[in-house]
DNA sequence: CGCTGAAACCTTTTT
DNA sequence: GGTTTCAGCG
């Protein structure tokens, strides 16, 4: 049995209460995924095979997380518990069962980009003008239509028709071109397996006597389909334990239905309905500055939230004068709070509502030379190059994928364009067969120019020949191999551009996580591997053994903690966002403004700009009404010297003068070659954000000249020449 | 068919 | 301000 000291008696309940359905409703930071981590440790400890609880999480990372945690508790038992996202657990089940449904084992995962790629196709088929229908506009229609399980006789119309009467057309040619191309979508993979389970009743006999114990982590974020998963899967004895705070729904965008938790006592009677009220993560003030703004949400369930936790710090809220001062201003804080309060760069979060935004800071953290990671943003693997490389293995194991095989048919360059394809296309139409299973009849055509099929037959030839190798466990050797066939990374070292180099490295680095994949998990095969990485996460990406402070969306910071939080641009528009003609959820921004405060253990910091760049024109900022509703006793107002200046003038963006900008920013246009001609060893120098220092070491020239500079506090510091605009004073 | 420069778009949030 | 798309030319 494991020891349960550590909890306090409503998690313990929580924990122990193995039988019927459990619902943990609780605000932030009161414990509720340790909870789940040790009831199911408790589970396991009582003998249960761990292989018959089914865990569900709304991240990879959480999961592995908690599988750890688990481990440390039960040792390796915890291996066999079925945990992850509901995504990649279903994922999973429907290789295993694809052929029941007309699809086979090998089916690709459309992302958003594919999902784009093929209404683009159908518009155009369609002659539908893309200014009309934007395939973005119907790429959610999809989405939304998929997980809130409306289909063409069950309420589509209902919800999408009156809208356009075309959409249900373009809804089913979509279905039917993934089936063609033996292609999922993210929503596929949850409404398929109802589907799945719907026509094989036995087989959902099989499933449900299979997970005895469902646990559902961020219960509030699940969406309409999901909760149709749970309650097929849940068996009689209805053990079903969920977790969540309706104050932290932050997914209404993307159909979640904080129903699900709001009614979840009716859909499964008898349920036990444990709150746990004490929160151990933040400081008292923290708490209440986010119990203040939160309490003006008028649709929530009531909740009480203490802690014994200290005091702590008095919030602090924080006027820029932009967004480079609230830049300037947060590097600043970091530099002071790592070197004078000893805190580590790991546990400090910058947090913004819109990714666009951290670029910002990226530039003035690179400048001071503090350590930092960027979750999310551009992601690796949906980089051109990288999807090219992947396109050619999805296509290899998966020969119907239209979509892949588009991507890579001349990539590199083949000679084969549009009218290639379009040729090609009128025979795939002809047998309703995926265009590289049509090449053979192209090829058998006494219609098409001996060109035209020169350039097809060695693109199938090569594909063939690859096809018949890649189904080898040893799939990274014939990758590189293939790679080194089409010669792309050669191509890209010719080209020689700054660009051509970062795919190279890109494409590189592809490679070796194909291999380090392989050498992890040698029984898998490249479909896993494919599986895998199209349900990847920024946030599963995040390396938090990186000593650096870490960027992020509000959203990916759901479910985290940490020592300091920043939470940047709280500006009316921004946060809570407005879109021009999009009547914005105040209600669910707020909630992810609370999600924000609620991460802060110790410090929490707000800020926002008077003055905020958009498309390269400044416009004036009104701060957030989130701050506006904080009680004013809890938090302390500043002005960074920059905003002093404005405020005192009482006036707008224009009136402050170049003068005024330099007395407090010397460094705004200073120009830095300037600087690096004049820099020695012993010189004196001043940083926007560290202040004056003494150079003690100076190393190469030009854009690569290395300096460590000795501040005040005798804090030495490398920094770049180029980027640390060093104003020499001596 | 492929490259280049101009124009258009842009910013929600993500499995 | 930066990135992506698209038309027009070679
Ligand atoms: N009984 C306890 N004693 C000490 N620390 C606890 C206890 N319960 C929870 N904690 C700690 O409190 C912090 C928050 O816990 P946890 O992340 O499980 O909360 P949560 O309710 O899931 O939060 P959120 O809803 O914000 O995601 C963690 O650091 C956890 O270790």
């Amino acid at each position: 049995m494991i020891n349960l000291d550590r909890l306090n008696s409503q998690q313990k309940e929580a924990v122990i209460t193995t039988e019927g359905p459990v619902l943990v409703v609780a605000g932030a930071g009161s414990g509720k995924t340790l909870v789940l981590t040790y009831r199911i440790a408790y589970l396991i400890s009582l003998g249960i095979p761990p292989s018959s609880i089914l865990a569900l999480t709304f991240t990879n990372k959480a999961a592995s997380e908690m599988k750890e945690r688990i481990r440390n508790l039960v040792g390796k038992k915890a291996d066999y518990i079925y945990m992850g996202t509901f995504h990649s657990i279903f994922a999973r089940i429907l290789r295993q069962e694809a052929h029941l449904i007309g699809y086979s084992r090998d089916y690709s995962i459309y992302d958003t980009d594919d999902q784009e790629n093929v209404i683009k196709g159908i518009l155009k088929d369609f002659n539908i003008s893309e200014n009309h229908l934007s395939p973005r506009f119907i790429q959610n229609v999809i989405s939304k239509a998929k997980n809130k399980l409306l289909f063409k006789d069950n309420g589509f119309e209902k919800f999408f028709g009156s809208y356009n009467k075309k959409l249900l057309e373009i809804f089913e040619e979509y279905n039917r071109r993934l089936k063609n191309s033996n292609a999922m979508d993210f929503d596929d993979l949850l409404i398929k397996p109802i589907e799945l389970f719907s026509n094989n009743p036995d087989l959902l006999e099989e499933y449900r006597d299979r997970f005895h114990y469902i646990l559902v982590d961020e219960y509030q974020d699940t969406n309409t389909a999901q909760y149709h998963l749970l309650k097929m899967l849940v068996n009689k004895n209805k053990n079903i334990c969920c977790v969540g705070d309706d104050a932290q729904s932050i997914y209404k965008w993307r159909g979640a239905e904080v129903r699900n938790i709001l009614d979840f006592h009716k859909d499964f009677p008898d349920t036990k309905i444990i709150r746990l009220e004490q929160n151990y993560r933040s400081t008292k003030s923290i708490l209440a500055v986010a119990d203040s703004v939160i309490k003006n949400n008028v649709y929530q369930i009531e909740k009480t939230l203490w802690t014994s936790n200290e005091e702590g710090d008095r919030v602090k809220v924080t006027v820029c004068f932009d967004e480079k001062d609230e830049a300037n201003f947060v590097a600043k804080k970091i530099f002071e709070l790592t070197n004078t309060k000893k805190i580590n760069p790991r546990d400090i979060a910058i947090l913004y509502r819109t990714n666009a935004q951290s670029r910002n800071f990226e530039e003035t953290l690179i400048k001071s030379s503090i350590p930092y990671v960027i979750v999310g943003g551009v992601e690796f693997y949906k980089r051109k190059e990288v999807k090219d490389v992947l396109a050619y293995l999805k296509l290899l194991v998966n020969p119907k994928d239209d979509e892949s095989f588009l991507r890579v048919v001349n990539f590199p360059s083949r000679g084969i364009g549009d009218v290639s394809i379009e040729t090609l296309r009128s025979f795939a139409l002809q047998k309703e067969k995926p265009l590289f299973l049509s090449i053979p009849d192209l090829l058998n055509s006494d219609k098409v120019s001996e060109r035209i099929k020169r350039n097809f037959g060695a693109f199938h030839s090569l594909i063939t020949k690859y096809q018949s190798l890649i189904d080898s466990n040893d799939f990274y050797v014939i990758i590189n191999s293939l790679i080194d066939e089409i010669g792309i990374l050669q191509t890209f070292k010719e080209e020689g551009t700054e660009e051509a180099m970062q795919r190279y490295e890109n494409v590189v680095q592809l490679l070796n996580s194909i291999q380090e994949f392989q050498i992890a998990n040698p029984d898998k095969t490249l479909i896993d591997y494919l599986s895998e990485i199209s349900l990847i996460a920024d946030i599963d990406n995040w390396e938090d053994r990186k000593n650096a402070i870490v960027l992020m969306t509000l959203h990916s910071a759901k479910g985290l903690e940490f020592d300091v939080v920043f939470i940047v641009g709280c500006e009316e528009g921004l946060l809570p966002l407005k879109r021009d003609g999009d009547v914005e959820d105040i209600e669910e921004e707020r909630r992810l403004f609370y999600v924000g405060c609620t991460r802060a253990k110790k410090h929490l910091f707000i800020s926002y700009a008077r003055n905020r760049n958009r498309f390269g024109n400044s416009y004036p900022q009104i701060q957030s009404r989130f701050i506006e509703e904080i009680d004013k006793t809890l938090v302390d107002f500043e002005a960074t010297p920059l905003a002093e200046i404005y405020l005192k003038k009482n006036s707008n963006y224009r009136s402050i003068t170049t003068d005024e900008y330099s007395q407090v920013d010397p460094f705004e246009n200073y120009e830095y070659s300037q600087v690096t001609r004049q820099i020695k060893p012993g010189s004196i120098v001043e940083h926007d954000v560290f202040g004056k220092g003494r150079v003690i070491y100076l190393d190469g020239y030009g854009d690569h000249q290395k300096v460590i500079v000795e501040f005040k506090n005798g804090v030495r510091k490398h920094l770049m020449v180029k980027y640390a605009k060093l104003k020499v004073i001596k």
